[in-house]
DNA sequence: AAGCTTAATGATAATGATTGTCAAGTGCAG
DNA sequence: CTGCACTTGACAATCATTATCATTAAGCTT
């Protein structure tokens, strides 16, 4: 019998609350930096250390979503009840949700498939939005 | 009537044989540092800028596949013809490469349906394997 | 083959996200 | 209320990647 350990060391603190709650009015992927950055502009004052140090944990528990941009900056987002992916401008960083049911799907099946469990998915599309689209030079 | 572009700018210089060389023989993922000490191994002189940059070119023309790995550093290996995806145990890093036709015309057509042009995608499953999927305790 | 133009290289400094350190602060069980 | 383990935050340290810039050398052109 071990002590419930689901509640062992786990403190509630003004600055995780903090953290916890930009997460869930930014519904979308922020980097440490910008959430530390958005709480400064509220100013609610948390350190940078600890902003590290709280999406790590909520990463580890599983309560935040992670995607690694292609410039090796993580980015976080609270695990929302609706999941969903994004279709992104590389230029103008536009940003449109989509759904996948059948990439869902998919990508459970494959996983299953190749005997891997507890498995999570980035699915990212990146391109140029009507906008931006114009008039390009491929250089 | 432009001269012909596709040659433009582009020599063929020692260092960059060697890095497709040992990119070749290495059919890993690897990182730059990874792929220099590995030419230095073999005495073949090469600048770690180099490395750097040569892997970069590559990976914008489709000629290496690139994975930025959990901790943010990237690795690279030569691109199979065959265009695919990763299976990945995140603890172990066991690789499994997928195909996925059905993803493949989704992404496509979520770009075009929203206006976007020049579309890419990124598709990554990340779970445990059988080997490390067995004596689990989520702490 | 020699000269030229300019991409390419490499030694080095700079950048910047992330992590480590540790003294001071605080949640909360008892 | 107390005590202590957990937290915090200011700051230093890492370390992969990028920027500089003087020097080298592909690949043309005579
Ligand atoms: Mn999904
Ligand atoms: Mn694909
Ligand atoms: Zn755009
Ligand atoms: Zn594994």
């Amino acid at each position: 019998m071990k002590p419930p350990a689901a509640q062992v060391g786990v403190r509630s603190t003004r600055q995780r609350i903090a953290v916890l709650d930009a997460l869930t009015r930014l519904d979308d992927f922020r980097s440490t930096q910008e959430l530390h950055d958005f709480l400064r502009s509220e100013s609610q004052e948390v350190g940078l250390a600890t902003v590290y140090r709280t999406l790590q944990a909520l990463s580890d528990t599983g309560d935040v979503d992670v995607i690694v941009r292609a410039d090796g900056e993580s980015v976080y987002r609270l695990c929302s009840r609706h999941h969903h992916h994004h279709l992104v401008c590389r230029r103008c960083r536009a940003t449109v949700e989509v759904q996948a049911p059948e990439v869902e799907t998919w990508a459970e099946k494959v996983a299953t498939d190749n005997g891997f469990t507890d498995a999570h998915h980035v699915v990212e599309i990146w391109g140029l939005c009507a906008d931006c689209g114009l008039g390009e030079d491929h250089s």
